[in-house]
DNA sequence: GTTAGCGCTAACCTTTTGTATACTACTTAC
DNA sequence: GTAAGTAGTATACAAAAGGTTAGCGCTAAC
């Protein structure tokens, strides 16, 4: 292997890219992740959600739900039988497998939010003298 | 440890809401890992990116490059000894540390296209008869 | 001298995304 | 009977993101 294995090959970036554009397209966007992250602590109802996800509306909450019902991430359940009716949303197990994604964003994040912050602890030094 | 680990607890899961909240700031969107995945393969100019991250103008690369410049994933060279003047854009150490999420993300990227793939054969298949 | 490529930027327009407010129909608690 | 919660939808509007077209100054090739 006489090429360095930091540089890819053009044809392996190519396959790379179409497969992160696969991905992107499914739980891409501003809330698909999170709404998928507080699942993962168990089944809620909507008004839960929306509480729990802060900043999302009612209508695009609504909207998202469909989608990742959709693409198999969530199930909806409607529970007649309880007074007044109760409506359960569930992460499935396709969901699941999402898991080693979300390690890797999650410790990504903690990284560079701690890393952003010694910089600018560092700036604030520097500003002080 | 009396429950379950596949549901995390509250103060867990807005711990990781918040992660993977600071980590789409940076890298969400619709073509910044896109960018980075390109420029792994090696460092480009500014057309050539274009040609390569398919269906992005030069506006919005122009963009992206400048946020991602922002955020120390891409250096931007001018070589001014060349002529005509060739610009270089060049993905930098930092962008490493998310070799695992981009690792993650094209694997199962790879995972949820066979597997839409099969459903839809078998859809197909239904279709027939 | 004309054409083509480079590395963009500006102006304008469309699409997507999100927000705010109101409203439905039902139930429970005070 | 009134207020408050549930699970949304409808409507209208605003903001953000992205696309389209044109063009600039430069160089190199035909």
């Amino acid at each position: 292997m006489p090429i360095s294995r930091t540089k890819l090959e053009h044809r392996e970036c190519a396959g790379n890219l179409s497969a992160v554009d696969d991905a992107l397209y499914v739980i891409g966007g501003k809330w698909k992740l999170k709404i998928i992250i507080t699942l993962s602590e168990g089944s809620q109802r909507f008004n839960e959600l929306q509480r729990k996800v802060t900043g999302i509306s009612a209508r695009v909450l609504s909207n998202e739900l469909k989608d990742l019902e959709m693409n198999g991430f969530v199930t909806r359940t409607v529970h007649e039988e309880a007074s007044p009716i109760v409506i359960e949303y569930k992460a499935t197990e396709y969901t699941d497998s999402l898991q080693d994604v979300l390690k890797a964003l999650t410790a990504w994040g903690k990284m560079h939010r701690s890393k952003i912050k010694t910089e600018a602890e560092h700036n604030e030094h520097k500003a002080i003298h």
